[in-house]
DNA sequence: CACACCGCATAGCAGATGCTATATTGTCGG
DNA sequence: CCGACAATATAGCATCTGCTATGCGGTGTG
């Protein structure tokens, strides 16, 4: 088993996330090191994120937590 | 212009970066959050890394310098 | 020698990504 | 209302990635 951590719903986790922050797509996917194409259609559920790009972003939100700006 | 740093020889720098890190393939994949197969087909010149792969494995080698386990 | 591993190379396929271009949807100020 | 602008949605195409399977040389170990 070992499955990665992904919630029931990624496109709805990643737009809170970004609401919260105060983020454009454009600059959520700069923070992530992503295209904008690639967090749009995150949110839009037409692609699941790679292995690489979900570790990336919970280590984002992770850090965002840290610094107090995500809760 | 503002390029993605990236050696005249991506694969020899893998391969290099790896073994004086006495890894796999498997093993630096896995450290990654990469494939197997991702990290064989750079060294071999098959493919370049995504945008994201990229910053990774920039984080990683300066990560590993930081410890001391890289030159 | 036969056998089981391990590390590496390669291939095929489905899905994800980057880039570009083109809508669409607000939200302003005029 | 109208034009301008930013943010978002969508699409096509080339490339990258994940997964699985296969092959191949080297290294034990019986």
């Amino acid at each position: 088993m070992a499955m990665i951590r992904q919630p029931e719903n990624f496109p709805e986790t990643v737009k809170a996330v970004r609401r919260q922050l105060a983020l454009s797509q454009e600059e959520l996917a700069h923070a992530l090191g992503v295209s904008f194409a690639t967090v749009n259609r995150w949110e839009n559920g037409k692609t699941v994120p790679s292995k690489l790009a979900q570790r990336q972003f919970w280590q984002f939100c992770a850090q965002m937590k840290e610094q107090g700006k995500l809760i």
